[in-house]
RNA sequence: GCCCCCUUCGUCUAGCCCGGUCAGGACACCUCGUUUUCACUGAGGUAACUGGGGUUCGAAUCCCCAAGGGGGCGCCA
């Protein structure tokens, strides 16, 4: 029985956007629950548009990802050349090839396939001019997602352009003969095209391979498919703001695919195993970002300590939030009580400013909310002071100087939370207050408590 | 204009193939709870089968039509 060889093939022109992202995926996954191949194939056949970044961009992409290819740039494969670009004699010849054989012929400098059927001419609505249509036999698509597809094209259609570079629809079908591709996962938005394959696959008497089209994904609001302008659109955009690249991952196998077992935040391991094109949707779906931010939320909560840390560190040194000097201790002992809370790595420095400086920024709502319903935050911390001056620096030693502080002045020992808080924190919010204060320190504690008060 | 695909809560979806549970879950939102007024967490809540015909004892589920949405129709990929 023959492996499955599943390609993506992007065209460096631009950015990586989360379109082409989700079907490189779709592909790799698809690879890897078959124990196939996954190759990446670079269709640079458009000299005009093409560039060395743009390649460093979708290959970095893929990589941040975890999208390893079997065969392509850097790595090579028996199928090779990878890129487009470097095929142009393999393409001379196939086009002689279906020249010999009468299925495409010269007109206008340019070289076209020639479908079979009666020749009528016939004035084109969106052409806006008088052209040959054929009446060629339907085309019929056993889509593996979409199901039986019955297409016909209408007239003949250019293969080579008259500069002499053959078209998209020709060295993609040339190459995934060549490349014995035995699945083409691609957007919808080919569905259409691949009655042109169809005959094109017809022409060189070679059986195509089995299609699958999935679907797009459509703009948060509005109309029309996400474009490289929309919010979230390119992949560089979530490795800069820290997304985690298994919550990207994670994100967009829910475009389009939902896991069978009824986890929606799950491994890779168990997305490979479970994937299958059959289940893929039919329909679009609509990119919404704060959903991607709660698998991204998730995900990092139940990330290892280790790897949380070894995420966090770099990023807290590059905005100075820490220096080299803190020790990995110290900052396990921080991030231990930060992680079950925090939901993004991106604003991770001011979350936890205050562990690590004493000008750590105030947070003025909070302060505003401190006196709100009458408080008075220094005159509890007074009451508070010596208490956890004296107590046992753990979080029920401290825990129990809060209760004591309450039951000397008839209070709840909650109405000290928020003061010390805001003293210790200059925020209202944050990890739990007894990790805070334990983790901070009882000198730091008193200190800042006292710099409020005064 | 022609052609192709799609249609369940605001959003992502389960259920549909093999008609018969209050149409289930997640995000968001709202309420309440929690030793903080929380970027955590717990319990609730609001909210959907696009419309119309047909088949059937019975339709989200099968069939037809319409409408809506998306895509394609280039010497771009």
């Amino acid at each position: 029985m023959s492996q499955v060889r599943v390609r993506f093939a992007p065209s460096p022109t631009g950015f990586f956007h989360i379109g082409s992202a989700r079907t490189a995926l779709f592909n790799w996954l698809y690879a890897r629950h078959t124990g196939g191949k996954f190759i990446l194939r670079i269709e640079d056949t458009d000299k005009e548009r093409n560039s060395p970044e743009f390649l460093k961009v979708i290959l970095d992409s893929m990589r941040w990802l975890g999208m390893d290819w079997d065969e392509g740039p850097e790595v090579g494969g028996n199928f090779g050349p990878y890129f487009q670009s470097e095929r142009t004699e393999l393409y001379q010849k196939k086009l002689k090839e279906l020249a010999d054989k009468g299925k495409a012929y010269e007109k206008d400098g340019a070289w076209w396939l020639r479908l079979e059927g009666a020749r009528s001419m016939v004035f084109d609505d969106h052409l806006k001019k008088e052209i040959e249509k054929v009446d060629a036999a339907p085309m019929v698509l056993n889509d593996l997602v979409r199901g039986r597809v019955e297409r016909a094209e209408d007239r003949d259609f250019v293969i080579f352009r008259s500069n002499g570079e053959p078209v998209f629809h020709f060295v993609n079908v040339v190459d995934d003969i060549e490349m014995q591709i035995t699945h083409v996962i691609r957007g919808e938005d080919h569905l259409s095209n691949t009655s042109k394959h169809l005959e094109l696959f017809k022409a060189f008497g070679v059986k195509p391979p089995e299609y699958a089209h999935i679907p797009l994904i459509l703009k948060t609001d509005g109309p029309g498919k996400m474009s490289k302008r929309d919010r979230g659109a390119l992949i560089e955009e979530y490795q800069q703001r820290h997304y985690l690249p298994s919550a990207v991952r994670n994100y967009l196998c829910l475009l389009g695919w939902t896991p069978t077992d009824g986890r929606e935040v799950l491994p890779i391991e168990d997305i490979i195993q479970q994937f299958e094109l059959s289940a893929v949707h039919q329909s679009n779906a609509r990119f919404d970002e704060r959903k991607m931010s709660h698998v991204n939320a998730q995900t990092l909560r139940t990330l290892p300590a280790a790897e949380f840390a070894a995420i966090a560190r770099p990023i807290l040194i590059q905005h100075k939030v820490i220096d080299e000097k803190v020790s990995p201790e110290r900052l396990a002992e921080v991030l231990a009580i930060i992680q079950e809370k925090v939901i993004s790595v991106e604003h991770l420095p001011e979350f936890m400013g205050f562990f690590f400086t004493e000008s750590f920024k105030k947070d003025e709502n909070a302060f505003a909310n401190l006196t709100k319903k009458g408080g008075d935050p220094a005159a509890r911390l007074r009451e508070l002071l010596p208490h956890i001056e004296a107590c046992e620096w753990t979080d029920a030693g401290i825990e129990a100087a809060f209760n004591a502080a309450a039951a000397a002045h008839q209070r709840k020992a909650t109405d000290f939370f928020a003061p010390a808080r805001f003293a210790t924190s200059g925020q209202g919010g944050g990890p739990h207050l007894l990790g805070i204060l334990r983790v901070l320190g009882r000198d730091t504690t008193l200190g800042r408590i006292k710099a409020f008060v005064n």
